[in-house]
DNA sequence: TGCAAAGAGTAGAGCGCTCTACTAGGTGAC
DNA sequence: GTCACCTAGTAGAGCGCTCTACTCTTTGCA
């Protein structure tokens, strides 16, 4: 920088504001800190912005896991609503792991970004508080209504209603949940089913299982085998459904002609010719974006707590159908 | 910081000492400091930390997309090998645009990053040696062997050579190659294939197609309705050969028992119960673990550029059997 | 013509650390 | 007792910026 104010003919000052785009600076001598600058191949060191700023115009994003799709487009969500505001955006991963989030997160914290969006699948409740003790915090989970954050989250009771309200419309009665216990979200979708089938004066029938694909394939074996099979079955997400899908076809059970399969999430898989499966979309994009605004807010001054529930919307594909007979 | 000294009635420097676990303290004044800071929640400025030392500890992953495996699987790869050595890992992401990658790698460039991974897909070669001027960059690309830089890439020529092989043993000589133009990855697939081809002494059948489901399925609708369908089908990823195979059950063809189909990528599509498909592997994230070990050579000082292959491999799954009569 | 206000630029302190060079107090060998 | 050497700790410059307060020109207008 003190290179470029001296071939510039300038003072350090004045380099420091056309690097930040001052309206203070005639154009003349923009033109002329600008020309150095290329000229010595200069670049304006962050750390020391920063740090003499005290802030960072950059938002940290802390994901549980960069493979998970759910992630993924929760952060591009984020991406874009913070270049809106002229954000910067810095990822980090806990890689699956306990600890890992816990360092991502460290790691955030002490590069000071202006705010968090917590995207943690481990985390208990007082780490989250702690966090959100030390930096303006936006948890994206469904999380019980912490004082000290926001949170945004998908309405899971109202994915659960939406598969039943369109079973039940095609005539089907014994509906079956392929539960993954106390798996995120899961517990939420499994409250919201049974009420929906309640409400519809319906007796809700669930098994255990969980979010991978042979759960699916072992549950579909479990229900099958019943007295009285269910018609339709509403898998705990789109990958257990796969596996039901594979099942069904082994044992030569047409869908949706003998029996409808719902998914859950709206992956990539669900859209694949092959399984062209009926399922419930969460507008996981959507979460980013609200939690970015959300965390602008508290960035801004805001300090209550606010907590918002994303409505997810159906997709029919081809695995649901009328009931048979 | 200042208050932390004071607290524990050290200097400054001693508390810089105990944060940087430097054996010259004594375990007394370590244990006090330690006290006061956690007292005090007092929690280290990267950004003044960095700008004093002059280093970062800190490697920077430009990834093209997050939504993509590839690229999730690379970082993952990269962290890994990162953290063994100590150092942070901090991705940004160009969000599939061509100025969102500039914009990802120029924020890395000005954080001083110690070195950058590059997973980029749209830079041309200039950007990327012009990156490469400034700070030890690696790049994960199948990018001609520049100077300034390393490259860690796939060896696409050797994954066609498996396909060929593996369909060849099979009895099948009429195989066909939905090739994607020239996307990344694809010139090499299709000049792998045609190479293999010859030397099996076979003629090479190659149909336009690009990286996705719906083009795999027209590419397998053109194919069988030639006078003489291949019996086999070399799809240019997993989610064409996903395609494909979509086709080909509406036509009612029995795969493998008619014809034969292989994918590319070894995505989580090809593990899918419904799909099963034979593909060839990618290991994604070796590619990561093995561009960071370049990376830290390089920032150990190394500046000779290394190129190195990765060898793909084959993974049988149920869509390819012995040719038909 | 004079004066306030706007415009363009500068000096220099300070952001929160690290790191070099230094000091003070032991320890042990001769 | 003296000197060399080690250990534990300190002082203070400096990292590369920003930002406040200030100066020096212009300009607009009564």
């Amino acid at each position: 920088m003190e290179d470029v104010a001296r071939h510039a003919g300038v003072s350090r000052a004045l380099v420091s504001l056309v690097m930040n785009d001052s309206p203070r600076v005639s154009e003349k001598s923009r033109q002329k800190v600008l020309a150095s600058a290329s000229e010595l191949g200069y670049r304006p060191n962050l750390w020391a912005r920063n740090l003499a700023s005290g802030q960072t115009n950059t938002i940290g994003v802390m994901l549980n896991d960069l493979h998970n799709p759910y992630f993924t487009e929760l952060a591009e969500g984020v991406a874009a609503t913070a270049a809106e505001s002229g954000m910067q955006v810095l990822i980090t991963s806990g890689w699956q792991q306990d600890s890992g989030e816990v360092v991502a997160t460290e790691t955030l914290l002490n590069l000071r970004t202006d705010g968090i969006v917590l995207g943690a699948a481990r985390f208990s409740g007082e780490v989250f508080e702690d966090v959100a003790q030390q930096t303006p915090t936006v948890a994206v989970s469904n999380f019980d209504k912490p004082k000290t954050m926001d949170t945004v989250c998908n309405d899971e009771a109202r994915g659960a209603e939406l598969v039943v309200e369109h079973l039940t419309n095609l005539g089907h009665t014994r509906i079956a949940h392929i539960d993954a216990g106390s798996a995120p979200g899961a517990p939420q979708r499994r409250r919201g089913f049974t009420q929906a089938m309640t409400n519809a004066g319906l007796a809700p029938i669930i098994i255990e299982g969980d979010y991978r694909e042979e759960a699916g394939r072992a549950a579909a074996e479990s229900l099958m085998s019943l007295h009285e099979p269910p018609t339709a079955i509403f898998a705990a997400n789109d990958l257990a459904a796969s596996g039901v899908l594979t099942h069904l076809r082994e044992l030569g059970v047409d869908v949706p002609g003998d029996i409808s399969v719902m998914g859950y999430d709206d992956t990539v898989l669900a859209g694949l010719g092959l399984l062209a499966l009926t399922t419930v979309h969460q507008p996981r994009q959507e979460f980013g974006s609200r939690a970015t605004e959300l965390l602008l807010e508290r960035i801004a001054g805001r300090t209550a707590a606010k907590h918002e529930l994303i409505a997810p919307s159906l997709v029919v594909r081809s695995t649901t159908g009328p009931v048979k007979e």
